[in-house]
DNA sequence: AGCACGCCGACT
DNA sequence: GTCGGCGTGCTC
């Protein structure tokens, strides 16, 4: 069982025990600490009981720790059950916890709290005991085993990163383009973490819920017959609480060998961690992004390191953070790379249009066209991108000026044709579209830009006289938000991709992560120019990212390939083709793109050789947003807090859309070159802002978010 | 954040 | 007369 059952020795010679429990205070409750309850015997920490919270009964985790300053005497309100027959999380699951809750400014409960899955603090002993004793559900897909018999050979590169990962301690971030076989490299350093030890467990994340049950296939092909269904589990939002419960229970007894999820699955209970795998490592979904604004890779390495656990971080395009921490000169991660693409086509070919030579208004350039046109006649997939959902983003008066604004964010509403609405992706607020402009009766008003929808729309009009070699006319169809809300859509229309019913697939950024389209030849990004001159200093490395994986989709079946004798492109359409990211991009260059960027983020003082938070106000009014951040500022700057003489207080500005759902937004940013000066004044910041807040008439909320993804 | 208590308007 | 509006205040 655990190791850390003690401190139960004293428990005969006193009547009653004070216990210390985590319990989930709200952060604006000013009781962020542990709180004390009174019990017969000691409990160990980590154990899990219900206590009494005002009127309540809530769940709590049993905390170690000195015991405050007795308060309030023997006024203790005792513990109301005990949730005995599940171990105690041991210590390191505790440390983690506490880690992040430190590093992250929120209380310990919270974060302890939020890491358990919510049907637990809905259980009573009694069902919870009940659900001990049902046996596991087995896992629905049974793996076939003759599959994973198949021994795999691996390439030179691969069996190298491999060994080295097998031999070193780490953390490791494997470099390897898409299509180098990085999955293969992870599920062989598995395999051997799982051989070494019979109670070893690992845990592999991946950034979104859609590319789970893929993994989910892969890992039980391969594993399933040698540890049996049930040791394979997946842990993310998109499971029912009942699967979610199961799955945890199985981790924390150590039945899961294997935990596969997504960034939630950081703080799963495992006992046994002996490995963890962060795959595309770069993705900002590791980010959480309420609550408690943790990074599920930078406590992957915590954890990691804390438990004695190797890491892996995998991606074509790496973080510069990371990318920078595996700079031998730097040397805190080991860098292991995997230039070559195997079982994979070659690289695609880049092909640039420039817009400002083309016919103005086409959405898609007439060599583009030709080429999709091309591809289709040929039986082969065309996959084309657009960040925007909808039709067109906004909706547009040419004789009084009128622009389908939001009521209550300031952003336009975006118009969906499907459906006839206009809706705010900010808040929700959906409404009809009204036939005619709303102020001034012009019945002639017009969408503005286009959306996803607007480009199936035209691309079905546009190929509509093509034929594909199966003399049938071309179909487009349509992957987004929008066609993927109900359980399942995606996977139902991912395989109409896979069987070939589909010619041209059209969709966001959700398509472009992942997925393997075996007949996929040509990609096309049809307007990422919004992002080269964003605001955002991380936009370019995000833009360039997500070309280099969309054009990843493209050609990933070498046999297809060969077979058709083709050779996959990348088209990007763009007014600005002398732009040096287009250049990396045609050379397939993240090394030289990473350097470039690390150069000119040392050059201005910017992450990652500057530690950056944010503390986000939100009123009734701008005013009172930033009248709040610029108050709790000059608070610590004559409060002499420690460290503030090492960080920087941004002035505040209100976020790019600043209001939404009738609230003002407003953020300051605060930096520092050293992370512990900026810890510490974040810290000491905290009582600060909390009394400060009591000042402040219309501030609905604030908080802080540390190693902010966007500014 | 919940969830109480608490003190004033329109219904069975 | 009570049901219920949401304004303050507390939770080991």
């Amino acid at each position: 069982m655990n190791a850390d059952t003690t401190s139960t020795s004293d428990a005969k010679s006193s009547p009653t025990q004070t216990v210390l429990v985590a319990v989930q205070t709200p952060v604006h409750s000013g009781m962020a600490q542990l709180l004390s309850y009174a019990h017969p015997v000691a409990l160990a920490p980590g154990t899990l009981v219900r206590v009494p919270l005002g009127a309540r009964e809530v769940l709590g985790v049993v905390w170690d720790g000195e015991l405050p300053p007795q308060q309030g005497g023997d006024g203790l309100r005792p513990v109301a059950g005990v949730l005995d027959g599940l171990a105690p999380l041991d210590a390191r699951w505790r440390r983690l916890v506490a880690f992040a809750a430190h590093y992250y400014q929120r209380s310990l409960g919270e974060l302890a709290l939020s890491a358990l899955p919510p049907q637990l603090r809905e259980l009573s002993a009694e069902q919870l005991a009940r659900r001990l004793r049902r046996p596991p559900p087995n896992a629905a897909a049974v793996a076939d085993a003759a599959t994973a018999a198949a021994t795999i050979t691996l390439s030179a590169e691969q069996a190298g990163a491999t060994e080295a990962i097998a031999s070193q301690p780490g953390p490791f971030l494997l470099f390897g383009s898409t299509g180098s076989g990085k999955t293969e490299v992870y599920l062989h350093s598995v395999a051997r973490a799982l051989a070494d030890d019979p109670r070893a467990q690992v845990l592999v994340m991946v950034p979104e819920i859609n590319l789970t049950p893929q993994l989910q296939q892969r890992f039980a092909e391969r594993f399933a017959p040698l540890y049996g269904p049930q040791a394979i589990v997946s842990l993310h939002s998109g499971m029912t609480n009942p699967q979610r419960l199961a799955s945890w229970l199985a981790a924390h007894s150590g039945q899961a060998r294997i935990v596969l999820g997504t960034r939630m699955a950081v703080f799963a209970s495992l006992p046994g961690l002996a490995l963890i795998v962060v795959d595309e490592e770069h993705d900002a979904s590791y980010k959480q992004q309420e609550g408690a604004r943790y990074s599920a890779r930078d406590l992957a390495l915590w954890r990691g390191k804390n438990a004695g656990a190797k890491v892996i971080l995998g991606s074509a395009t790496p973080s510069l953070e990371s990318w920078h921490a595996s700079d031998p000169a730097v040397g805190r991660y080991q860098r292991l790379e995997m230039p070559s693409r195997i079982g994979a086509g070659e690289l695609p070919r880049l092909r640039l249009v420039d817009m400002g030579q083309q016919p103005r208004g086409a959405v898609f350039s007439p060599p583009l066209l030709g080429a999709i046109t091309a591809r289709v006649e040929q039986g082969e997939q065309c996959l084309v991108l657009l960040n925007r959902r909808g039709f067109a983003p906004v909706l547009h008066c040419g004789a009084c000026g009128w622009k389908s604004d939001c009521p209550h964010c300031s952003a336009h509403q975006v118009f969906h044709k499907v459906d006839r609405t206009l809706r705010c992706h900010h808040c929700g607020s959906t409404q009809r579209v009204p036939r005619a402009c709303p102020a001034c009766g012009n019945p002639d008003i017009a969408p503005v830009g286009r959306g996803t929808e607007q480009l199936e729309e035209q691309l079905a009009h546009l190929l509509r006289n093509v034929i594909t070699p199966e003399r049938r006319a071309a179909r487009v169809a349509r992957i987004d938000a929008d066609t993927t809300k109900t359980k399942g859509a995606l996977q139902e229309q991912l395989a109409q991709v896979h069987a070939g019913e589909v010619d041209v697939l059209v969709g966001t950024q959700m398509v472009a992560k992942g997925h393997d389209f075996r007949r996929i030849t040509l990609v096309a990004a049809v307007q990422p120019d919004g992002a080269l001159f964003s605001s955002d200093f991380r936009a370019p490395e995000r833009l360039l990212a997500l070309l280099m994986q969309a054009g990843g989709r493209a050609g990933r079946d070498a046999r297809y390939v060969a077979a058709q004798q083709t050779r996959p492109e990348l088209w990007v359409q763009t007014w600005h083709p002398d732009h040096p990211l287009f250049a990396a991009l045609r050379r397939h260059d993240w090394p030289q793109f990473a350097a470039q960027q690390l150069a000119e983020r040392r050059q201005a003082g910017m992450p990652p050789f500057a530690y950056q938070a944010l503390v986000r106000a939100d009123a009734r009014t701008q005013e009172a947003a930033q009248g709040f951040l610029q108050a709790a500022g000059d608070a610590a700057r004559g409060a002499q807090l420690p460290g503030v003489d090492q960080v920087f207080l941004y002035p505040p500005i209100p976020l790019a859309v600043q209001r939404v759902a009738n609230v003002e937004r407003a953020q300051m940013l605060i930096e520092s070159a050293s992370r512990t000066a900026l810890q510490r004044f974040l810290a000491a910041w905290q009582p600060l802002l909390h009394a400060e807040r009591r000042q402040h008439k219309g501030l609905v909320r604030w908080l802080v978010d540390v190693d902010p993804q966007g500014i």
